[in-house]
DNA sequence: CGCGACGTTGATTTGCCTCAACGATTGTGG
DNA sequence: CCACAATCGTTGAGGCAAATCAACGTCGCG
């Protein structure tokens, strides 16, 4: 089950049949429900979360009893909150399975045995956070340079099939303007 | 001179004076001049550009004639467009000095190169990365949660010499707003 | 069935932009 | 070293994209 977790390592780097039992005996496989949390605010983050199947979110809580999504994650993304995991600090995100899901846990410190076991997966991570460090500065250019309408217009586009799977005022939160903006612009295009 | 640099990845690995001398053998330095372009809109990204001294930004030019500013790099940043460079595509970005600086150049092929001879530069790397994408998730959020106002207020807060040594609008195309905007906010706290 | 979650639609408001005109400061060539 | 231009910052009037607020329709589910 955990294969395809192989298979997207595999895209990036060489790994050979030894290595891929280490790696699979340091990880931890687990279903989750819809609506369970990985991460609530105020704890530390001590999990990188690999998503075999599902899909969950990471948010947070605003004073205005409002939540922001800073993040989606579906299969074969890697989800975290680093500044919380990295510093030790309480966090001030959650995050959250929107669809029931099948989840591998990577602990922090038992990663970092990992390294030293297979020090080739340091590659790994440093190319997949290159591609998201690249993805959220595009994301931020997104946010500047274009109306609410064309953020919405351009995701979907890009991903057609996941505007489908996800409530609407999830999107909105996620692209940045309200529930009620997004079905106006939806509306509009008879 | 490219003391920095070693003390930099010091911070996060341990290397010896055999390594120094390697990595040091590997970069190029160099002094640039004030609007220098080290990449520029259509150019594929070649380098990694390490800050000794002075100040870089990455910045877009938009079909107003305009210009959004994506990223500022001072000493000990790092900058450069990760995607350009990971997939030989033609860079939307230009990168260029704002100050008078000194710069280490690491060419993407001589990084690899480097990582097979001192395999520990993957994980100083990795580390960097998270701490950038952990910096530019939090400023989506504050990009979506915060108003204008409160982006300045807390950027000033955060940043108080840096915004002393930009102009002003330069900081306004970072923070998402017109200099105009800006110029009143500055003018309101009397 | 009835309740809560989600989406729609319209009226009103507002944060910030646009445009324009005008000082202040910097820099460059004569 | 001055003159003049370009660059940068300020201020005000008017406009617009999107938020807010509110009311209502609809669906899924305990």
């Amino acid at each position: 089950m955990p294969d395809s977790l192989i298979n997207h390592i595999k895209r990036f780097i060489e790994i050979n049949e030894e290595q891929e039992k280490i790696l699979l005996s340091f990880v931890e496989y687990k279903k989750i429900n819809k609506k369970t949390f990985l991460l609530k605010e105020g704890q530390v983050c001590e999990n990188n979360y690999f998503i075999l199947k599902g899909c969950l979110r990471l948010f947070l809580n605003l004073d205005s009893g409002y939540e922001h999504i800073l993040q989606f994650a579906i299969e074969n993304w890697w989800i975290t909150d680093f500044l919380s995991m990295q510093n030790g600090t309480p966090s001030k995100f959650n995050i959250q399975a929107i669809e029931n899901s099948e989840i591998i846990f990577l602990n922090k410190n038992i990663k970092n045995e990992l390294f030293e076991r297979i020090p080739k997966l340091e590659s790994y991570f440093r190319i997949i956070l290159e591609k998201a460090y690249s993805a959220a500065i595009m994301r931020i250019h997104f946010q500047l340079d274009y109306s609410g309408e064309e953020r919405f217009m351009h995701f979907n586009r890009l991903f057609p099939d996941f505007v489908q799977r996800v409530p609407q005022y999830m999107l909105a939160s996620y692209l940045g303007f309200t529930p009620e903006f997004l079905s106006k612009v939806r509306g509009k295009k008879h």
